[in-house]
RNA sequence: GGGCGAAUGGCGGAACUGGUAGACGCGCACGACUCAAAAUCGUGUUUUGCAAGAAGUGAGAGUUCGAUUCUCUCUUCGCCCA
């Protein structure tokens, strides 16, 4: 018996995929199409175990849909603009171009390595000024249907490094690489009119059929629909307003109005621009920085003005106008009015200013004393002390009804709100694409023309200058439109916008005119089925549907809403963590054990380690594992079968030594198991008889993993090969009708070949006898079986299992039971009361 | 604080629309082979009990002939939002 060599059988295997172009995709129109997509990496560097298992469950369906027929589409390409090739290329001297695409060589090789079934011929890079380019003309585009516009928006400001950081490079509030408060600062950027979609966007949920629903709850959340109303508040005060537009949610609560707060950049604070006091408290705001999260876990504060406003339901009661830190002014008009009793964040503002709380909604079960203490009461229940709003039903009848009043009064309007801003993507950095975008003297912004495109990146820039690196690009930046003078945008976009369209780039990868073709995008799109980890549910997935329907907007070519026809989010790789006695991390070389339980250190043994809990893979905590190592030892088709086995997909998965080498050991067995059914095929000379265990078993292996496959179960699909082996080892020592053994293992060396692609191919190509890579399909004559278990209950409990015919009658079937040594001693002085017979299955006799 | 989800042996996990709980793997134990070890193969492995049996899917109730599965209350954990 030869041992499984896979070195040599998976290079045999991926080089013949290669010289065959095994994966190239050509539209046919006479076959239905697949497109199977992975989120495409970042190249940082290397691959790490999750894109191995992201890449792996993605591999698995498309072989799986290429066997059953379909007209496959599987590409692969790079995410490659981003901060970390800045970083890096700051810190070895290097350009970002050669630093990414020296890493896309390297991980290009190992991708490979796994044995996917990529269509390398669609290979996109978003470096790559041709890839770019399409996109530089989208945003012309978008900016010529109107969905492109510029405003002044705040940026998180890092006044030491005198840049702009991202809102993940402020950590704790402060910048992550000089450690120094961040300051908000306000900065001329574009934007995308994602809010005009908010609608379009909420709905299209309901047809994502093969979404997570998960993350269509994430989805709906983040659009943050609210309905609600928009009160005018009359102003009492030496100011030349009269009114103050409030955007409210409750305001069935209005009775319960205690205060009125204002954002710092709200129109009225020009009108406190002398006051030395507000301007110290508008820099404390600045402070606090941009996220919605940070102004909510900070302290609220607030700056009391000289003003009054009148609830318009008792002009008698008038309340003090705050400006306030926690008042945004992208949200409803940037002031809300302040009803402590039922807003837990109103309540901790007029608590700190001595405000009054006055109850006006009141739980079911509580009487009209019920009043607020320090928790505000944000639940169902009654209207109380409210005047003419007493007794409405709160909230399914107090907020229409209220809104009604206030209408009918013209003191209010009912509107609809959405928490989804316009998506600002220009970012202060060198390594993206250019917006394609110049300005005159005065500031007025003109296009690039389009025969002009692409705006290239400049080569050979000063990467350690402060700020942005194009800004000193003083030759580029000069630019003559029409004769004119001008600079041009020195920001580029966010990355975000370059995932945006990749998978309509994948369906014409290689179109020079224009970024797709829309025959192409016609027969490829939408994704059938989308895979990728779950911490892009809400941005990258939202931006992506977003920028499909602004490509479909005003155009009657594309008639295209949703990009990922389905959705499925895979779980993280994680492993053990370790850390020595000073709470410094360990990585996994460093350490050794001799039961699985005492870690101690390799250099010195008599060091103990502590062992933490299993996290994701991470640099930072040094439990990372590298696939190529892995590959070199185990082989791909072991690290496949490991990212599929033990875990269901979408559920983080643990790395373990010991699991990854059962799986090479399985193998190696599946291997012996091979080499026994050829040495018995050879020694069958006639055709013997047998009862055919063979076929039944294979066909209920077909229905299992089909079933299984669209599931994504693949870890129970795993459980059935291991099943499979421990059948066949045990079936092949009895006697075997050699048709009958060839024809079922042929087909169970298909059923595997999706998860196990080299091993399956050498095997079937050395059996010779049917070189057709379809997908077995189920013999319905072997399926009728003449044997049944069925299960003997009584009163509810199971006391037996007896063997039966096919549709055995009850009357006998009973008899049986109250013969059986097991079962009569039931039935001592007792009588059957009831019957429930389930045919083939199973009998519950109640007896009293 | 709100939303969503989860909880099953020593561990990862399986169980189709309510119908044999613990598939499959890891680990462990014993045995075979071997001078020995590794590798490999075989047997066993929810708890309790000698056994027949009994108990058992986070806790408590409910619906049902029958509940891991459905309903309610609670506990713990995870994720997202605030």
């Amino acid at each position: 018996m030869s041992r499984y060599n896979f070195k040599t059988i998976e290079k045999k295997w991926q080089d013949f995929w290669e010289k065959n172009n095994s994966f190239e995709s050509i539209i046919k129109k006479d076959k239905k199409k697949f497109y199977c997509l992975e989120m495409f990496p970042y190249p940082s560097g290397k691959i790490h175990m999750g894109h191995v298992r992201n890449y792996t469950i993605g591999d698995v369906l498309a072989r799986f849909k290429i066997m059953k027929g379909y007209n496959v589409l599987h590409p692969m390409g790079w995410d490659s603009f981003g901060l970390p090739a800045e970083n890096a290329a700051r810190e070895n001297n290097l350009d970002p171009k050669t630093w990414t695409e020296s890493n896309i060589s390297v991980m290009k090789k190992q991708l490979k390595k796994i044995g996917l079934s990529i269509d390398w011929k669609r290979e996109i890079s978003t470096c790559s000024p041709e890839y770019y380019k399409h996109q530089q003309l989208f945003f012309l585009e978008l900016y010529d249907k109107g969905l492109v516009y510029r405003k002044e928006n705040y940026v998180n400001w890092d006044p030491a490094e005198q840049t702009v950081l991202a809102n993940e490079q402020v950590i704790d509030g402060r910048g992550w690489r000089s450690g120094i408060p961040v300051e908000r600062k306000k900065l001329n950027q574009w934007f995308f009119n994602i809010s005009k979609f908010s609608e379009e966007l909420l709905k299209g949920l309901d047809e994502l059929k093969n979404w997570p629903n998960k993350v269509k709850i994430m989805q709906k959340n983040w659009i943050g629909k609210s309905f609600g109303c928009e009160i005018d508040f009359k102003i009492e005060g030496n100011l030349p307003i009269n009114t103050i537009k409030c955007f409210t949610t409750r305001p069935d609560t209005l009775f319960g109005f205690s205060f009125l707060a204002v954002s710092v950049d709200h129109p009225i604070s020009k009108y406190f621009l002398k006051d030395t006091e507000f301007i110290k408290f508008r820099e404390e705001c600045s402070k606090t920085g941009t996220t919605e999260e940070s102004i909510a876990l900070g302290e609220k504060i607030g700056f009391k003005t000289n003003l009054f406003a009148v609830n318009p339901l008792d002009e008698k009661q008038k309340v003090p106008v705050y400006f306030a830190n926690f008042v945004l002014m992208d949200y409803g008009f940037g002031a809300v009015f302040g009803c402590p009793a039922h807003d837990q964040r109103d309540l901790d503002f007029a608590n700190k200013y001595n405000l009054k709380v006055k109850t006006v909604v009141k739980p079911l079960n509580e009487d009209d004393n019920f009043k607020v203490q320090k928790e505000a009461y944000t639940g169902p229940g009654v209207v109380i002390n409210s005047n003419f709003l007493n007794g409405f039903k709160v909230p399914e009848e107090s907020i229409v009804k209220t809104i009604k009043i206030l209408e009918k009064r013209k003191l209010g309007e009912k509107k609809i709100n959405f928490r989804l801003k316009d998506w600002g993507v220009s970012r202060q950095r060198y390594w993206g694409c250019p917006i394609p975008m110049a300005y005159d003297k005065d500031g007025k912004a003109f296009p690039i023309p389009k025969k002009n495109l692409p705006v290239k990146l400049p080569e050979n820039i000063n990467l350690n200058c402060k700020g942005n690196p194009l800004d000193s690009a003083k030759e580029w930046k000069k630019i003559k439109i029409d004769g004119k003078e001008l600079t041009r945008e020195t920001d580029t976009l966010d990355t975000f916008v370059d995932s945006s369209w990749y998978f309509i780039r994948f369906c014409s990868a290689n179109n020079k005119k224009y970024g797709f073709d829309y025959d192409e995008v016609k027969y490829w799109m939408p994704v059938d089925q989308y895979i990728g980890g779950v911490e892009h549910a809400i941005l990258h997935l939202l931006y992506s549907r977003f920028f499909t329907r602004a490509l479909d907007y005003k155009n009657e070519k594309l008639n295209l809403k949703e990009p990922f026809e389905g959705l499925f989010t895979q779980g993280m790789v994680c492993h053990e963590t370790y850390k020595d006695e000073n709470n410094k991390w360990l990585s996994i070389d460093e350490v050794e054990t001799k039961d699985g339980k005492n870690y101690f250190l390799k250099k010195n043994p008599t060091k103990k380690v502590i062992v933490g809990p299993s996290e994701s893979m991470s640099k930072s905590k040094k439990n990372t594992i590298d696939p190529e190592e892995i590959i070199e030892n185990y082989g791909a088709d072991a690290v496949r079968l490991f990212m599929l086995s033990d875990s269901p997909p979408e559920k983080d998965v643990q790395w373990t030594e010991q699991g990854i080498a059962a799986c090479y050991k399985f193998i190696q067995k599946l291997w012996t198991l091979h080499e026994k059914i050829k040495d018995k095929l050879n020694k069958i000379e006639k055709s013997q008889e047998n009862s055919d265990e063979i076929s039944k078993f294979t066909n209920q292996l077909i229905n299992k993993i089909n079933i299984n496959l669209e599931k994504f179960h693949n870890n129970v699909i795993v459980a059935s090969f291991y099943e499979t082996y421990n059948f066949l080892i045990k079936e092949i020592e009895k006697p075997i009708n050699k048709k009958n053994l060839t024809k079922n293992y042929t087909k169970i060396l298909k059923l595997m070949s999706p998860v196990l692609p080299h091993f399956a191919s050498e095997c079937l190509e050395e059996l010779k006898c049917d070189n057709k890579f379809d997908w077995p399909v189920t013999d319905k004559n072997v399926l009728t079986v003449e044997n049944y278990k069925i299960v003997v209950q009584i009163n509810g409990k199971k006391r037996n299992v007896i063997n039966t015919s096919l549709n055995m009658d009850e009357e006998t079937l009973i008899n049986e039971i109250k013969n059986n040594s097991k079962t009569n001693k039931f039935f001592k002085d007792k009588n059957i009361s009831r019957i429930i017979h389930i045919k083939n299955k199973l009998i519950n006799l109640i007896i009293k």
